[in-house]
DNA sequence: ATATAATGATGAATTCCTTTCATAAAACCG
DNA sequence: CGGTTTTATGAAAGGAATTCATCATTATAT
């Protein structure tokens, strides 16, 4: 069978000349490779090299190996580099998922610099799951999540981000935008605009009405955030988003937010990965860099909510 | 060290997905496979697989190496098919010296059937060497050595392939068309036209002028068979080419054939080759296709010479 | 649930292949 | 013709890959 060494010896004696010159640099003794080469050639069944004086020279056949050993050997080496780059952490792939539907554009803050930095690691970012995304995480389907819900399961571990408080955005020109606050009654005649997510996923649901026993008049998806914004702004409906998300908008856009509740909606967003992984050093940078990217929290304002403190 | 069985294992789990059934078409236990893959793992350090449930799963590494495997292994198995054609002599490559320039027309009748039988077969036909075509052969420049000189040099062997005369060609309109036989003493007034070649390796010189102790009034060298003709024919010299030679341009020019001498200047072809060559099938064919493919003799004719007898 | 089958991991023993050592043979060089 | 350089070779040694026996884990069937 043909191996590596038998290429790599079959190189270095094309590029030395002779045996011994080629065992010096291959550390080994000029009968090793006089063994091996004769093995080979038996295996083969042809004969690579011939005495030409007391040199030796390649048969056709050997010359044919020559080349084929140069293309291998070439091929070797690369793929070890690359194994030593994953190795060292210098090449890989971080698949991100969110689970936290308005972090995106957050996230894009994040990684931006970090691409800069790791050139040769990818980054995959992922909203959808099977299941969820904790078990995504279990299932090697993704390395890393964005999560405010950071539910205990084996073999992971949370790492918290920041903290931020879910706000009701609504139309400046709404009689509730003189509020500071919200209460669940307030809205029962509302159309609510939300991500495409299930409802048990939605907090302004699961925290806000659903304690209250009331719901909103209707409730529609919306994918974009930038859509659903403006349709709040033109009077289409009501949502809730993150503070630091509405503080965007706020200039761009004719709207107000309301804290949800006395005490508002406070929320913690959290990064969760595998305990077991091999600490990467571009996962802890990642880790690094998204905790130094906090959003700019809700300046307060007149009708705003107040800011969160950090 | 990355080895062709490394790629090999990882090949086969990728394709089977277990170990154990990787192990079965590899001829090896499990526990083998189990074996190496940690010690490649080690050496690389870093993780190529990881358990999931009682499977195995690549790390990201792990499907890299898969990619690797998967383009070198496919070399490797091509290496070695080649390799097979080497040693059964499907494929090769064959470099014919010819000594004897005018037989290069006889040659290519040869050569072309014979590159329609062996596609994988390259034929080079040389008429240069640095030293003599014997050293040529012996030096591996050439592999086959056409010539009418079969100089004993250890190990080498000659095969006879056809006997022919060397013959007078002239102007048909030369006051010697109408003889038979040439004589050294008769030609001191002509010019020779000769392949460029030295003088010693001209028959005509060697066996028929100089034993005579005479030389022609001039010597000039012609590359071109066809146009060295035409210059005899239109009389502006004589030259001496094999019988079989002459016959595929008599009735094209002008031309007569005398023989050269009483007995005529009875030559013999040879092939030569390397005993010690692995005996390649299309040697053995070249050589067979070589034999059977004898030059129409000259037919007698009024001015012609006898034929010569196989 | 529990038993059973399938799979991978592991440590020790063994086997097999590679390498080395010592030496011979051949070839080049003055 | 020695002296040097180079390859070839057989036997011995060394080391690495493989196997064996066994355990741990997980999936499947009863």
């Amino acid at each position: 069978m043909l191996e590596r060494t038998h290429l790599a010896i079959i190189h270095e004696v094309h590029r030395l000349g002779t045996l011994t010159a080629a065992a010096r640099t291959l550390n080994l003794s000029q009968s090793a490779l006089s063994h091996a080469i004769r093995r080979l050639e038996q295996q083969a069944g042809t004969a690579l090299l011939y005495k030409h004086g007391r040199r030796l020279r390649f048969t056709e056949a050997g010359h044919y190996l020559c080349g084929v050993a140069e293309r291998l050997l070439a091929q070797f080496d690369h793929a070890e580099t690359i194994l030593g780059a994953f190795a060292a952490g210098r090449k890989g792939s971080l698949r991100i998922g969110v689970e936290c539907h308005p972090c995106h554009r957050w996230l894009v803050r994040v990684v931006s610099p970090f691409l800069a930095h790791w050139p040769e690691v990818d980054i995959d970012i992922r909203r959808e799951f099977q299941f969820s995304g904790i078990a995504a995480l279990t299932q090697h389907d993704i390395d890393m999540l964005i999560t405010p819900d950071p539910l205990g399961a084996a073999g992971l571990c949370f790492t918290p981000l920041f903290g931020y408080e879910m706000v009701l955005v609504i139309s400046r020109s709404h009689p509730l935008a003189t509020q500071q606050v919200a209460r669940p009654a307030d809205l029962t005649e509302e159309i609510l605009l939300s991500y495409p997510v299930k409802d048990e996923r939605l907090d302004i649901l699961s925290l806000f009405f659903t304690p209250a026993q009331c719901r909103p008049r209707g409730h529609k998806h919306v994918e974009d955030t930038e859509i659903l914004l403006r349709m709040v702004a033109a009077g289409r409906g009501i949502s809730a988003i993150p503070d630091w998300l509405a503080a965007e908008y706020l200039n761009q856009l004719p709207l107000s937010t309301l804290r949800l509740g006395e005490d508002g909606l406070q929320k913690q967003l959290y990064i969760g990965r595998r305990d077991k992984d091999r600490p990467a050093p571009f996962i802890d940078c990642f880790l690094e860099m998204a905790k130094d990217t906090k959003p700019a929290p809700l300046r307060a304002q007149g009708t705003g909510a107040v800011p969160q403190k950090s």
